[in-house]
DNA sequence: TTGAAAGCGCTACCAC
DNA sequence: GTGGTAGCGCTTTCAA
């Protein structure tokens, strides 16, 4: 690995010469530069980007920090964050928090001490400690708080529609799954939905759930054998839905007749689902490239239309629901 | 953010003193050290990696290039990866190749920039120039070479196994999805089950298939129009078995009696799928951690027992497959 | 327009 | 056992 030093003597100029061309600060003629590059490209010659850190101390790295990488919903903004990083030159330390504070805090530490030009967070603890007192931006992805900027999915909304559809559509004896309390997101989709549910003549359950695998199976099992007489579940996210959809067809209910199912995130496996699942999409990766912009943003100092970006979510109409009478 | 200076100031000591504590490196009087290290608690400091990177030309830092970060099988690799390395300390930058050689070069680029102290690579190009005369070591994960350390699934036998268990359950007309030419793994259990059914009384077809969500579906829907009489799939991986799962239903052929599916990998949605896909089991996260230890070993100069790690592979039997008779 | 030199925070050598 | 200091590769004054 050639260095500016090798660089320099090779096109008989000074260090700072160099840098100079490269950079593209201060003045450096034509001819100088000419020689520069040519000398660059006759020795492979890429900037050790860690001196360059050490010295502005600011590197090319932005930490992106998600809750559960197996969750495919996060991958997805992943996706997104990364696509929009590559194209400004930057690239992404992606740490993996699985809901644990401590990691979290660790991930957090291990971005500081390499210079990260900011974080996007993905995690349920916006309002921590560890979030203060940073000398670099955080945005946070798919998480509502107002201590910074953000973006996420209109859950309120989401949920409400999640409801709206399921009951247009005949159910009238509805189960809610709540997902984990602490997450802001699970609880706006939550109250969406719960308010829709409140105003209209349905029975429903609100049963809590989490967000993992695991889990989701085991909660799918008791739901049926606590209310077997339910006849539409609206599910926290997809993961849930695929479980309890899996489920309902393993004791025998057939799908949409019996029972209705909806989901929330549209998870690229959704729709390979059999029967392909209803769900509310968040645009997920559109969320990311837009948090990577809005972090960008920030960090150049460029005016701000708004700190909080609230993404619109759709109704995603397949097969785990019913069609709906042409004239409502 | 306090340095090492700082340390030295407020425990009346020399910069040299309180590194010399910090690495447990050279002599050091045990009261010295517990001022020191007082004065560390005080401060909060931490050291700075990037400075510590750019004198010893090696950061805490391992990259890891995915293929793509969608296919639920690289998270779970990537969980492995991590878990093992953050338990040793280090971090992980992740690179999404995208299935571009561009964006993996790119990203080869950025590790060796930031000093990264070896690479785990995934990709499928591991035998291009980008991986030759890099300074840190190499190891492929999901992949078979011989010109570098790798941990990989026993494809060829995977691919057998496959084979021979839906074979054993009656299949008589089977299509074989071959996966990416290009992808050696795709290629080694191609090449097992080919030789299985070779050596039976079975019909067969071989399909070209790609790895990735999209095409998977299109792929599922010819595959029905042009054999419709095919009795068994041996799909070339979970997500195209899904695909196929799932338009095998919507066209209303009954699984596993008309059709039985096999897939391969068994990613965690597997089991969520309706029928449960019977699948031949890679263990991502197992594979994840060993590569991740075998980079270890590798840096550390520890004794290799074995370069080339192969991870047996397991059939999974759920309910794509009918159960066979007990007096085989 | 260019170059010499200081210094980012750290480690390691060498002298004491 | 401990401290002074050079130097990792880069950028940025400041003088020339």
């Amino acid at each position: 690995m050639s260095t500016i030093r090798d660089v320099a003597k090779e096109a008989g100029v000074s260090v700072a010469t160099v840098s100079r061309v490269l950079n593209n600060k201060g003045y450096s003629h034509e001819d100088t530069k000419k020689r520069v590059n040519e000398a660059i490209k006759k020795l492979k010659y890429k900037p050790n980007e860690v001196a360059r850190s050490l010295f502005n101390k600011k590197s090319r790295l932005v930490g992106l920090l998600l809750p559960d990488i197996r969750n495919p919903f996060f991958p997805e903004l992943a996706r997104g964050v990364e696509d929009e990083m590559q194209e400004q030159g930057l690239h992404l330390i992606i740490g993996n928090a699985d809901e644990k504070p401590e990691k979290e805090i660790e991930y957090i530490q291990t971005f500081k001490q390499n210079n990260v030009i900011g974080i996007i967070s993905a995690t349920n603890h916006a309002e921590t400690t560890p979030y203060k007192n940073l000398s670099f931006p955080v945005v946070f992805l798919d998480r509502t708080t107002n201590s910074h900027p953000s973006v996420y999915g209109d859950g309120y909304n989401g949920g409400k529609k999640a409801a709206y559809e399921i009951i247009r559509r005949g159910s009238k004896r509805i189960a809610l799954l709540r997902g984990p309390a602490e997450l802001m997101t699970a609880q706006d989709r939550f109250k969406g939905a719960l308010d829709e549910l409140c105003n209209s003549n349905v029975d429903f359950h609100v049963i809590s759930s989490s967000f993992s695998f695991d889990d989701a199976e085991k909660m799918a099992i008791t739901l049926f054998e606590n209310y077997p007489d339910i006849d539409g579940v609206i599910a926290s996210n997809d993961l849930s839905a695929a479980a309890i959809l899996h489920e309902a067809l393993r004791i025998g209910r057939s799908i949409p007749n019996d029972i209705q199912i909806i989901g929330y995130d549209d998870i690229p496996l959704s729709r390979l689902l059999f029967p392909p699942l209803s769900t509310i999409r968040q645009p997920a990766y559109d969320m990311g490239r837009e948090a990577a912009k809005l972090l960008m943003k920030i960090i150049n100092n460029k005016p701000l239309l708004q700190k909080n970006i609230q993404m619109p979510v759709t109704f995603i109409e397949r097969q785990t629901t019913r069609k709906v009478e042409e004239n409502d």
